[in-house]
DNA sequence: GTTTATGCAAATTCTTTGCAATACT
DNA sequence: AGTATTGCAAAGAATTTGCATAAAC
């Protein structure tokens, strides 16, 4: 059991990845891992005081490069980001996890621990990247239902 | 073995969705029955002499809600639309197709024979619809490769 | 004559880039 | 100093709406 303040860890998981660790990054990950849900970027612009649209963007593009976060589109026409699992690679049939959108509380969650099940292309076919958003309603939505 | 040309099929095909067959909508359908590949509103406006994007955008509007077209997000940011199989109900479990977007042509093209696996979700979730899209290269692009 | 669809213009929304200023090493 | 990052402003691209005209029933 390690002393390190959470602080120390986020700047040591970028930095593992390559990436400098700005104040506006090391913000902008913590605020990341605190959402369950995925995130576009004119949600985060609003979660900080002050914060640039453009550099919130460019800070997404870094994160993804480096492998930080994946984009989500969840058929709201908005691109929504959400942390990598530890270790991820995003491949293709070992990381790739589908994504709920709920239609109810417009909410989208990344189901990790829900694998893309194994996919039958034509022949000649070469999957690179897989995609899958399954829409309802979620866990939370459904109680309330009760 | 009926003797109805194309255009008396395509004014049915409407009037049986309970789409009124005006001009612009009976060119448009048989614009994307056409076609092979999903096609977004910037595309089908250029491939018209004299068109609307708002007309255009109403137009499939208007088909997606009658169940004539079903939209699709292939990653590229950009709406796509693509005419739905006969009989097709949208649902999920029997009709629900993977799409396949070319990263070397940029095309996406449904692969209607693919039906989407069944997928486990958890306790308490319900799922109403289904988006999967496997981004790669295409049978053509691989046969180019060769 | 009433409802429905279309064309045009423009508002919205989101993504993306140019460039100068700032911070970091 | 020299590179990388940020802030601001604005360009681009696509979706969406308001309203007046035109078409269909």
């Amino acid at each position: 059991m390690t002393s390190m303040s959470h602080m120390e860890q986020v700047v040591k998981k970028l930095e593992s990845k390559g990436v400098r660790p700005t104040a506006m990054r090391l913000l902008t990950y913590k605020r990341l891992a605190q959402l369950e849900v995925a995130t576009s970027l004119g949600e985060l612009e609003k979660d900080f005081e002050r914060s640039e649209r453009s550099t919130l963007f460019r800070t997404m593009k870094t994160f993804e490069e480096k492998g930080i976060v994946h984009q989500i589109e969840d058929g709201t026409g908005v691109i929504k980001y959400a942390l990598c699992e530890d270790n991820c690679e995003c491949e293709v049939g070992s990381d790739l996890h589908l994504h709920f959108h709920c239609d109810s509380c417009g909410e989208t969650v990344c189901l990790t621990e829900h694998k893309i099940p194994s996919i039958n292309l034509p022949e000649g076919y070469v999957a690179e990247d897989i995609n899958l958003v399954v829409k309802g309603v979620c866990g939370k939505c459904t109680d309330d239902l009760d």
